[in-house]
DNA sequence: AATTCGGGGGA
DNA sequence: TCCCCAGAATT
């Protein structure tokens, strides 16, 4: 290497770098090849059997942070009830949150419905990114996944696969929580995209990323691009992306009641004002009941929510009189009500007892 | 720029 | 137990 390199800066390496890649078509060959994978080794998932926007759309939502192979069953479920963008628009707000029920990031229904409503106001889907971006809970990524699947747009797509595979690919040891390593990542991607067919090459780059580039132990003996790969000739794969920024979770302990009556039980309603799961439907806690009284202790169970750690405790316990803002709802009718994920572990606890002590082991450990 | 939102699955 | 997942909105 000659002794003048040492003086280059930075962005004057990454420069030449991207010019030599230009120059020689090697952009283009990794799109190739991982193309030719990805249209021979492609998983069949439904949302890749449509062109519909509206589906597209439906898809993309369920799918932020949230694993393909979970998203699957809710997927046919909601399409199956809300098959287009006016039905979902026309539809009751708790039908929408109970088949997003156990699914996770519930504004992403409220918003998804939201979004309905303007496609159905607007007459037709919008077409282009900038359009797309202004529906409710529409960011870039999804923008970009609409855009370019169902539209043809050319805009690539920057999810945590997409952050993953290019890391390694270029090598490159910027925080990609940063918004400076984003932007850089953005551009390169949109130039890899470039001359290809967006929505096909997009697809490939996240299926890399969530078949083959994995988090920890990434399949490089069958990557299809591994000799574009600078990370791989380096031996520093598993060292990227560098992710920044950790915290710890806080352990909380709480009480629920079951009061059962004449094939009913006793819920409260989160009324629309509260932050978190609004209109769902959740067990008292004792210190909601003045005068209940609390028999025995049906369990316990563990539940996480991002980074806050509950320990649940199911008592069953029986209430003088209905205090404000409870109501009974019967048992056999719940199918239909949106319940929190506590409601549902607790509710399931009663249901198999005197089973409980089974259920709660199933949970891994048992407390109190 | 930092926080928050859920739940599940894999190592 | 920890990390990650086809992110977005809010502060």
């Amino acid at each position: 290497m000659p002794n003048s390199s040492r003086c280059w800066s930075r962005a004057a390496i990454r420069k030449t770098k991207s010019n030599r890649q230009k120059a020689s078509g090697t952009g283009t060959d990794f799109a190739a090849h991982l193309e030719a994978w990805y249209e021979r080794e492609r998983r069949d998932l439904p949302w890749r059997s449509t062109e519909d926007p509206y589906r597209i759309l439906v898809s993309e939502v369920m799918l932020q942070q949230t694993r393909a192979q979970t998203v699957i069953p809710y997927y046919l479920r909601f399409l199956d009830r809300f098959p287009d963008a006016r039905a979902l628009a026309e539809a009751r707000e708790a039908d929408v949150l109970t088949l997003w029920s156990g699914l996770g990031y519930y504004a992403r229904a409220r918003n998804l419905q939201r979004a309905a409503r303007a496609v159905v106001a607007a007459g037709a889907f919008p077409r282009d990114y900038d359009r797309i971006r202004e529906l409710p809970g529409v960011g870039p990524y999804t923008a970009a996944a609409v855009a370019s699947i169902a539209f043809g747009a050319p805009h690539a797509v920057v999810d945590g696969n997409v952050l993953r595979v290019i890391s390694r690919v270029q090598d490159d040891a910027g925080d990609i929580q940063s918004p400076r390593t984003r932007a850089r990542f953005q551009q390169i991607a949109d130039g890899w995209l470039e001359g290809r067919r967006p929505g096909l090459f997009n697809q490939a780059m996240m299926e890399l990323g969530a078949t083959v580039c994995l988090p920890r132990g990434p399949r490089c003996t069958v990557c299809p691009v591994e000799t574009f790969c600078q990370a791989h000739q380096t031996g520093r794969q598993h060292e990227l992306p560098v992710k920044g920024g950790k915290r710890v979770a806080d352990r909380i302990h709480v009480q629920v009641m079951i009061a059962v009556r004449n094939g009913s039980v006793l819920l409260r309603r989160r009324s629309a004002a509260e932050t978190l799961m609004a209109g769902f439907w959740e067990l008292p806690a004792p210190g909601d009941l003045p005068g209940c009284r609390s028999s025995r202790v049906i369990g316990s169970f563990r539940h996480s929510i991002t980074h806050h750690h509950y320990t649940i405790t199911v008592l069953e316990g029986a209430v003088p009189a209905v205090p404000l803002g409870f109501h009974w709802r019967r048992i056999n009718r719940l199918a239909g009500v949106p319940l929190t994920t506590i409601t549902r572990k607790a509710l399931g606890l009663m249901a198999s007892a005197p089973g409980a002590e089974r259920a709660v082991a199933t949970h891994g450990r048992k407390h109190g």
